[in-house]
DNA sequence: CAGTGAGCGAGCTTCCGCTTGACTT
């Protein structure tokens, strides 16, 4: 029999308290949440002040029996889940499933796991916070509501399956907005000057200290300045200092990861939860960027033994994220003189050295900088030449870390000034008006999606991933990287007292691994905001939560709260059930050569385009004139679909001529543009174009592949199915029913018989399945 | 590597936030 039963959240975590408490506990973790509203059903009674049916939830029954029979043995039921919303109504909830009477239980708080913290929680136990729970209960029976209400009139309007909720569709919106500002971006290129000069042996660059608007212009200067006489006008240095970022929360180690490592949001957490199980980082879902007076005091050590006492400057940092609740410590290392920790796989090494590093160097002192400004004037216009450079004076924090930054391109400042002084003459070398074109604002990746969405306070640590998750698996978004296409710029060059003007390529819209909205994203969150612009507002949230403090300081009820949303909000939604019409996000192109209307739209299976109109009225629509359709190529967005690539559509497949007495047809489809001839595809390489190749080619292409498919060939052996031995990119092989066979080593291919063949089969057929240790990558090869 | 309206009917889908394994491809 136990005295004292003590249950927090994690079961990592009820591992290390249970060292520092001794025999007298017993420690035991909850798991998380134990209960819920039921999954099926609103499980809220709206007439009656909102009463909620919660149930112990089918993944906790076991948890919870276990606690049960736990605490009915123990004096005293110790509930020391985490110091915030959640966790409070996790203690109350505790309290009334394990059926222990009030007076034996204690509620304990603490925000670090370190022995004193712990052992000062439990000299200093108080009872539930009522008002802190009702706040919880508005923000859980607020997110139902919303959730279990708006699904169903996107099933009935839209589409069957479909989500929508306070969190993910405002994510969804943050994308097809952003999606739609970058491609209604009008990029206006403009002419930047950048001269080559020549000091003290040294050569330098500085740039113009004003832009062109077309290249005319940047020819004039050009031309004015030939011969010119360069004099150092000005030169000003001042120092400067950079400091430290504050430590990870989970928020900002998303990023982090995501830029260095090339992480996706994901992959962090897991590999996090990794670390944490084995008790080398601290709790890796928190918003707060506090560390404990230990971890400071361990940092400290650890630069002062590695760096010496000047790279030392503690600091607390504060949190600056608007609804963070603070109930976990930052993420660090437990041990800071752990550089590099034993038996990890490499990415969990790799991500322990980055939260390492940041921790340290959030307690190392400002790196202190020389910033040189050098301002070059001629003696034929007024137009000056700035030259910047940075001199790091002591490098402090940047000696193990720097953070990156995904919204600036990388400025180079690297470039070491001459030594000059004003009046100095300088030598000129060459000066190049480049064209250049200003860039949208990037597409989001998972990682700066979780940023803006912090910073409007909306999810939490612990759903950052799986919003990411659901949005594209409800199909609203998808993450893709794009191939870039080139893009011809124009480089003016005055050197020699000679201009050349040139145009150089550059790659223009590559992406990797961003986020695209889907069409299916785009018309529901059209729909959304057009009906329920409340809950998609990118305020919601803020607001809803400054009414959930003041349900927790007590001083308003939830019940009160949630009466003033609902009505208002319920109105809306029998509003949007009673218009009859589906929602296609229907967009008419235009007219076709025989005046019919073009729309763009989303149908049963998907998005498509329509070609003509239903007769209106009573009158039946012939056969003849009923639209015709045509489904959307993956590559192809309802959005940005002009009217001739619809068209285009309709011409596919095309029916080229005949071949053997066969019709050849050429079409496009899931692995590109092909030709169809017996039943058999051939696909066209990118030399040919599928909408206006000819018989003749068509037939030389499948010429071609039936020539390379007989040079493939060893040996057919004749069998029901047909056995055909191949030779292959890794050697020899034979294919039989669609499957490949490999030959085992030391088997001559030519010389195999059917038995040999047939046993190999079975022998395959019969071996389990290898596990790859890598998943296939989705690009076969790139030319 | 197609098809493709709306309406009728049944029965299904869905939220956010707190935590880990137990599952299969």
């Amino acid at each position: 029999m136990v005295k004292n039963l003590l249950i927090v959240e994690s079961p990592a975590k009820a591992k290390t308290i249970e060292k520092y408490l001794g025999k007298d506990f017993i420690v035991k973790s909850s798991i998380g949440h134990i209960r819920d509203l039921p999954e099926k059903g609103i499980g809220i009674d709206v007439e009656h002040d909102f009463a909620p049916t919660y149930e112990v939830s089918t993944d906790k029954k076991k948890v919870v029996a276990e606690l049960k029979k736990l605490a009915k043995e123990a004096e005293t039921v110790w509930l020391a889940t985490d110091e915030d919303r959640e966790g409070e109504a996790i203690a109350w909830h505790l309290l009334e499933a394990l059926g222990v009477k009030e007076s034996k239980t204690k509620r304990v708080v603490y925000h670090e796991i370190t022995k004193s913290a712990i052992l000062a929680a439990i000299e200093n136990p108080r009872s539930i916070d009522k008002a802190l729970v009702d706040a919880q209960q508005a923000r859980r029976i607020l997110d139902r509501l919303v959730g279990y209400e708006l699904s169903p009139v996107l099933w009935r309007k839209v589409k069957p399956s479909l989500s929508a909720g306070r969190v993910q569709s405002v994510a969804v919106r943050l994308i097809v907005e952003r999606e739609r500002e970058v491609n209604g971006f009008n990029s206006v290129p403009f002419f930047k000057v950048d001269g080559l000069f020549n000091a003290n042996s040294s050569n330098f660059h500085a740039e113009l200290d004003k832009r062109y608007t077309n290249e005319e212009d940047a020819l004039g200067f050009l031309t004015k300045i030939k011969g010119a006489e360069f004099t150092v006008r000005d030169l000003e240095k001042k120092p400067a200092k950079r400091s430290p970022s504050a430590p990870f929360t989970t928020s900002t180690l998303q990023q982090e990861a995501s830029r260095k490592l090339s992480f996706s949001v994901l992959q962090t957490m897991r590999v996090a939860q990794g670390l944490y199980e084995k008790g080398d980082i601290t709790y890796m879902r928190t918003d707060s960027v506090n560390l404990s007076q230990q971890a400071i005091d361990g940092a400290k050590a650890e630069i002062e033994k590695s760096f010496g006492p000047k790279y030392a400057e503690t600091r607390q940092y504060k949190t600056k994220s608007s609804g963070a609740q603070e109930a976990h410590e930052a993420i660090r290392p437990t041990d800071f003189s752990a550089k590099e920790i034993a038996g990890h796989d490499s990415n969990e090494a790799r991500l322990y050295d980055l939260i390492r590093k940041r921790t340290i160097a959030s307690q190392m002192a400002n790196a202190e900088l020389e910033k040189t400004v050098i301002t070059i004037g001629q003696n034929k216009t007024d137009d000056n030449f700035i030259a910047t450079g940075e001199v790091i004076i002591f490098d402090g924090f940047l000696r193990v870390y720097s953070e990156s930054d995904d919204d600036t391109e990388e400025q180079d400042n690297s470039e070491t000034l001459p030594m000059v002084k004003a009046g100095d003459k300088v030598n000129f070398l060459e000066a190049n008006a480049t064209q250049r074109f200003p860039n949208s604002l990037p597409r989001y990746t998972e990682a700066s999606l979780v940023k803006k969405l912090e910073a409007l306070g909306i999810g939490r640590p612990s759903t950052y991933a799986p919003t990411i998750s659901t949005v594209q698996k409800r199909g609203y978004v998808v993450k893709e990287s794009r191939e870039g296409t080139p893009r011809p710029y124009k480089v003016l060059t005055l050197k020699n007292g000679e201009i050349i003007a040139a145009t150089k390529s550059e790659n223009t819209g590559a992406e990797k691994s961003k986020l695209f909205p889907t069409d299916i994203g785009s018309v529901v969150t059209d729909f959304l905001v057009e009906n329920f612009s409340e809950i998609l507002d990118y305020n919601f949230t803020a607001q809803v939560e400054e009414e959930f403090d003041i349900i927790a300081e007590g001083k308003l009820s939830w019940t009160k709260m949630l009466h003033q949303f609902y009505n208002p909000f319920h109105a809306t939604v029998v509003k949007a059930t009673d218009v009859k019409k589906k929602t296609s996000g229907e967009k008419l192109l235009g007219q076709d050569a025989n005046g019919k209307n073009v729309y763009a739209k989303i149908g049963r299976y998907g998005p498509m385009i329509q070609i003509g109109d239903f007769a209106e009225g009573e009158e039946e629509t012939k056969a003849e004139d009923k639209p015709k359709y045509s489904k959307l190529r993956a590559d192809q967005r309802m959005e940005t679909i002009t009217l001739e690539e619809a068209l285009n559509l309709f011409k596919m497949p095309r029916k080229i001529g005949l071949f053997e007495d066969k019709e050849m047809a050429a079409g496009i489809g899931r692995f590109g543009p092909y030709i169809r001839h017996d039943s058999k595809f051939y696909s066209i390489s990118k030399e040919d174009d599928v909408y206006t190749i000819d018989e003749a080619r068509a037939i030389e292409v499948i010429k071609d592949k039936r020539q390379k498919e007989i040079e493939k060939t060893i040996k057919i052996i004749p069998h029901e199915p047909e056995i055909r031995i191949l030779k292959g990119r890794f050697g020899p092989y034979f294919t039989m029913d669609k499957k490949n066979y490999k030959i085992p080593k030391g088997k001559e291919a030519a010389d195999l018989t059917l038995e040999e063949c047939m046993e190999i089969v079975k022998t395959e057929d019969a071996a389990p399945k290898k596990k790859g240790r890598f998943t296939p990558r989705k690009k076969a090869d790139k030319k």
